[in-house]
DNA sequence: CGTAACAAATGAAACGATTCAAAGACGAGT
DNA sequence: ACTCGTCTTTGAATCGTTTCATTTGTTACG
């Protein structure tokens, strides 16, 4: 009784076949209701708990399906997570989630894991560059779908928020409320974070005499932002920018940080600031932050209904969803 | 080439038998070079990768360890997941996260699927009454420890913080300041947050005069804090407590939206704020909050240490780990 | 040259579930 | 009594890996 009793125990408790066992499991209407009862009781006095790697084994598949996240600590993405996990076990599966860090390496571990786990599918938002695997796994019959990302169509499903067009409300309404010199804010080296510059940039090209600067930061967190702030107090007044655009609203906080300790400058009068995510914390903020709102939840159960269509389909067809962002206005950025 | 090569398949290609492959992937030490290399070629071309399932059902046991947490949306148990993450990926290990929300039927679910998934190991934040479900797990031979929740040493490890003293350095403080009568806010059902009320209680009869009125939450989110934060609104001024202490810093953020969204009321002046937990989003609130620090990395990779030890030691041996919680003094609760 | 000692490679058995062709049980119809 | 059809039960085969007793190959030494 202190070692985990298997399907064949509970044959031989129940006095029936092990085959008759696995039926009462998974085709209760194929079994007698005498027997079947027979079974459920010996499985109840053994506490039989049904082997997970041997059904997989079996079964070729598991339940499970693999999330990679650029990072759990960040509001969007956990809600992202939270999301997809629900729809997953309204279909009887299970989200494992994997944190890269926005590391290239941790990501290929965590491809490998799942890849060894023989996950149904792949939802990935992803760092390096992973379209071979990607192509590897669809190969062997495992859907993946990108997350925050666009697809080609050609090669796998996706579902992200038009990044270009957030950007771009972002700085139309700097724009609009006055400001001429802006500055960017984020690691560029992201492709989203890339998108929503070009975004910016192009809002700033149709009003005269604007610019933007873009201020690369270490990382899409409060710290990085916390550093970046601070180098924009270090300078002359003169030289700074009359509003900022982050990239997050993580950085945005941060920056508002740095701006507001020392009290020397003043949001949105000195410098407006625009953040994007619109995280829960955003309106909490010293100064409630102007944000950029892009629909988590959609994004998460959406994802997994295109991987339900990948996996209906065979692999064959995709589907590149993109949802649109949405500016939501708060004190950061308040009149000119 | 398009299913998933197996170890069999390498045999073949490599002309070997399937027992050294094995042994090339497990104990390279056995093999010789030449053979070592030609088999490794094989596993290149063929893609070959581990079907982790198979080498679960022989060995009986997964590498993989459950950690059940109440709420992963939550900075507290974010940071604590990412730091069990972390010890366990050192140890060649993975976490599975589930979130039971703080509801007891989600955390059962969690724990039948561990269980089917023949966990090395549980770390748990428990909501319902889980104790005879882990001593079922200990005959099993699964260890469990507890996250911060303490535990009776005689059944299983835990690691947690002194929330009773973390309850009583807020009300402290707050007394301290000069307030007296004091509101608690937080969902007194969780014992974490009946001990935090506790050892509030007990800084309130220390000092003359002092009163705490409790106010029970729906949950620990912003939302509810902010659903708090309108009735305080809605009283008579002289009506209000002089300082509110939330059991987490969620639900003081939601508290303090809804009690500086008109601002009628001022913080600290006419109501002094302190929250629990120090998340990083506390320090960027529109008054930065005073909070109760917790040492959240130092919970997670004590948990995953605690599990370990569990398992040298056959689940005989129980430590529980107290950590004690620290008062970080902001704005929010500045001069009476 | 014989043999002991060691290294390397082998391949069948085992893990625990599911599947499926085959056998068994039972009743109805003739 | 016999056959047919339906419902239930059986149990061997299978999934892919690891393990381990055994075989095969190699070297060293007397």
């Amino acid at each position: 009784m202190s070692q985990t009793a298997s399907i064949k125990d509970v044959a031989t408790h129940a006095q029936v076949a092990v085959g008759t066992v696995s039926n009462v499991l998974n085709y209760p209407d194929r079994v007698s209701q005498r027997t079947k009862e027979r079974v459920l009781k010996s499985i109840a006095e053994l506490g039989f708990v049904r082997n997970d790697a041997a059904r997989q084994l079996r079964a070729g598949q598991s339940r499970t399906i693999g999330l990679i996240v650029l990072d759990v600590g960040n509001p969007f993405f956990s809600s992202v997570a939270r999301a997809a996990e629900d729809a997953a076990t309204a279909l009887g599966s299970v989200v494992l989630v994997g944190d890269s860090g926005q590391d290239a390496s941790r990501e290929a571990h965590y491809m490998d894991l799942f890849q060894e786990q023989r996950v149904q599918g792949l939802l990935i938002s992803p760092v390096g560059n992973v379209s071979e695997r990607i192509d590897t796994l669809r190969e062997r019959g495992v859907p993946t779908v990108l997350v925050d990302e666009l697809a080609d169509t050609e090669r796998c499903s996706s579902v992200s928020v038009d990044d270009q067009e957030g950007g771009y409300l972002a700085a139309r309404h700097l724009l609009d409320t006055g400001r001429r010199r802006l500055a960017f804010v984020g690691t560029t080296s992201i492709r989203q974070v890339a998108s929503r510059l070009k975004g910016a940039q192009r809002a700033v090209t149709e009003v005269n005499g604007a610019t933007i600067e873009v201020l690369d930061s270490a990382g899409q967190t409060v710290l990085a932002g916390r550093q970046v702030g601070n180098k924009l107090v270090e300078r002359d007044p003169a030289e700074r920018p009359e509003a900022v655009f982050c990239s997050n609203d993580l950085l945005a906080l941060g920056v508002m940080q740095s701006l507001t300790m020392l009290r020397t400058v003043r949001i949105p009068e000195d410098i407006a600031l625009i953040g994007y995510d619109d995280i829960d914390f955003a309106i909490s903020a010293v100064v409630p932050l102007s944000s950029i709102r892009q629909p988590t939840e959609a994004l998460g159960r959406t994802a997994i209904e295109l991987l339900a269509e990948e996996q209906d389909s065979g692999g064959t067809k995709h589907r590149a969803v993109v949802f649109t962002p949405e500016l939501v206005v708060r004190q950061s950025t308040a009149g000119a």
